[in-house]
RNA sequence: GGUGCGAUACCCAAGUGGCCUAAGGGGACGGUCUGCAAAACCGUUUUUUCAUCGGUUCGAAUCCGAUUCGCACCUCCA
């Protein structure tokens, strides 16, 4: 197994702590609205990864935290904090803010078919661990309190910024935005907050520092630790986690242990609307269901995805969205029909084993999904394998596509229409059966006005909706 | 201001020194089938071409330099 590992920016040989465990971790959703399809992205590459790792014979052990707590928008005390103007704004409590968010987050997980982490972490159960872990940067002497804040001193280790490869002293800090005048330097972080500029937090805990709630960075490293242990193999996220918030963990983590934290870090890249990236704050915010609502399936999402490379900026597009759902639905028919001919063997032929081998080798390799993906078109149009040894193929590729291609059934197109209509097809099947062609078209013509097409298969006509 | 990354055929997108006269998908077109369509299946489409210009090399989409354009990061963001 072959991965790029942000820390050294080169293809490595992937090589556990632990031969055949792979302890991961991944950065999970701050709770305030719903993921767009461009944070989708990111999880839809972390469940590749995870399938892939299994296939390559390790067992995985997958923890991803829930941000549900103040998660200020900026890492000094500026900014709004999310969660509560989420629930100003729709006039709930945070918690029930945290609550609905979170249910709909897993319930676009589901849908993308995205298997659950082993181990889902919410932050605002784990305060205490994070508390511990401050404590432990304190005794170290890596913190300092000052306007009423606990803040890592980035000064008191020697390598600050290694994952990002920030070089400090060119940094332009405070270019655009304001400098929290109570940091030593620009770039020290918040642990703890007593006094925030914005009263009134609903979500406050009780610390050694006074009352008051955790800042953003603290709750992935302790988290993690407390289920990985202090050493572990792997840390996802999104590109744009480098700089910041990848960056502080790390400081934070080994300036606790005194060693290294993880050992591989691999960053998922960005979705791009049009010609910008997809967010949150700067408009083209797409989720999920603004897909569903447009009749496209989730895993039409998930197979476009899957065409671009997860380390390439992806450009979302309806018309590239339709070519993914195109394709997909084109491989379930022919799923279908290869199901309606063999059952998959259970001994692929040579021909059949090197297409998986293909494939495999290209999951691999740093997850090339694409040309994984092009390795199963190959399988599916070879005229040399056999029905029973393709399905055997495809459904062994599919484990770590994730597209539901064994459960796939073709779409229910018999089901649609009043009775009226079946009544109407009826009437054109007999009328094509006595020669009455032109009877027959003026049924098709009418049924196409009432919005539907007629498909004549081989097992007998059915209406298609017309979309 | 600083730092990275990218530019591939109609569209999306792999490929990063010779197996590339560039994978795969989509689209379009043609054929088979059909009373005709649709669907399905098969095929064609890119044939020295991989932003532009120059260089290295026996050999470059792939390496180097310059130029143009685009994106990201140094702010919260997946």
């Amino acid at each position: 197994m072959k991965l790029y590992n942000t820390m050294s920016r080169r293809i490595e040989d992937f090589v556990p702590i632990v031969p055949g465990h792979v302890s991961m971790y991944c950065c999970g959703p701050t709770v305030y609205n719903y993921a767009h399809i461009g944070n989708l992205r990111t999880y839809i590459f972390e469940d590749i990864l995870k399938r892939t790792l299994r296939r390559a014979g390790y067992s995985v052990k997958h923890v991803m935290n829930i941000t549900d707590v103040g998660h200020l928008t900026g890492d000094g005390d500026d900014g709004e904090d999310k969660m509560e103007k989420s629930a100003r704004e729709s006039g709930k409590t945070v918690w029930d803010i945290a609550e609905f968010y979170t249910k709909a987050f897993f319930r676009d997980e589901e849908e993308l078919d995205i298997i659950r982490p082993d181990i889902v972490c919410r932050a605002t159960d784990h305060i205490n661990d994070m508390i511990a872990l401050i404590k432990r940067l304190e005794e170290g002497g890596h913190t300092y309190t000052a306007g009423g804040n606990v803040y890592f001193s980035i000064d008191s280790i020697d390598d600050y910024g290694k994952l990002a490869r920030l070089n400090i002293d060119e940094l332009k800090s405070g270019a655009r935005i304001e400098v929290d005048s109570n940091k030593k330097n620009p770039k020290d972080f918040v642990l703890w907050f007593t006094n925030s500029k914005f009263a009134g937090q609903a979500m406050t805990w009780d610390s050694p520092w006074g009352r008051g709630y955790p800042g953003w960075h603290i709750e992935c490293s302790a988290m993690s630790m407390k289920y990985l242990g202090e050493h572990f193999d792997i840390h996802c996220g999104g590109i744009d986690a480098i700089p910041v918030h990848h960056t502080n963990e790390i400081a934070q983590s080994e300036a606790a242990t005194g060693k290294t934290w993880v050992n591989y870090w691999c960053h998922g890249e960005f979705l791009l609307m049009g010609n910008a990236k997809m967010s949150k704050s700067s408009g083209g915010f797409v989720t999920l269901q603004t897909l569903l609502d447009k009749g496209y399936n989730a895993l039409d999402y998930r197979y476009f995805c899957l065409t671009g490379h997860y380390r390439s900026q992806l450009r979302f597009s309806y018309e590239a969205l339709d070519a993914a759902k195109s394709a997909r639905e084109g491989l379930v028919e022919r799923v279908c029909q290869l199901k309606a001919e063999a059952a998959p063997s259970s001994a692929p032929s040579e021909k059949a084993a090197e297409y998986m081998k293909a494939f495999d080798d290209a999951m691999e390799n740093d997850l090339s999904a694409p040309q994984a993906l092009s390795m199963l078109w190959k399988l599916v149009k070879d005229g040399e394998v056999s029905s029973a040894d393709k399905l055997a193929a495809i459904y062994h590729m599919d484990e770590i596509l994730g597209l539901d291609l064994a459960k796939a059934e073709a779409p229910k197109k018999e089901a649609v229409g009043t009775e009226d209509d079946l009544k109407l097809l009826e009437e054109r099947t007999a009328a094509k059966k006595a020669k009455d062609f032109k009877r027959a078209d003026e049924i098709r013509d009418e049924l196409k006005r009432r919005g539907f097409n007629v498909k004549d298969t081989p097992s007998g006509p059915i209406l298609e909706r017309i979309e």
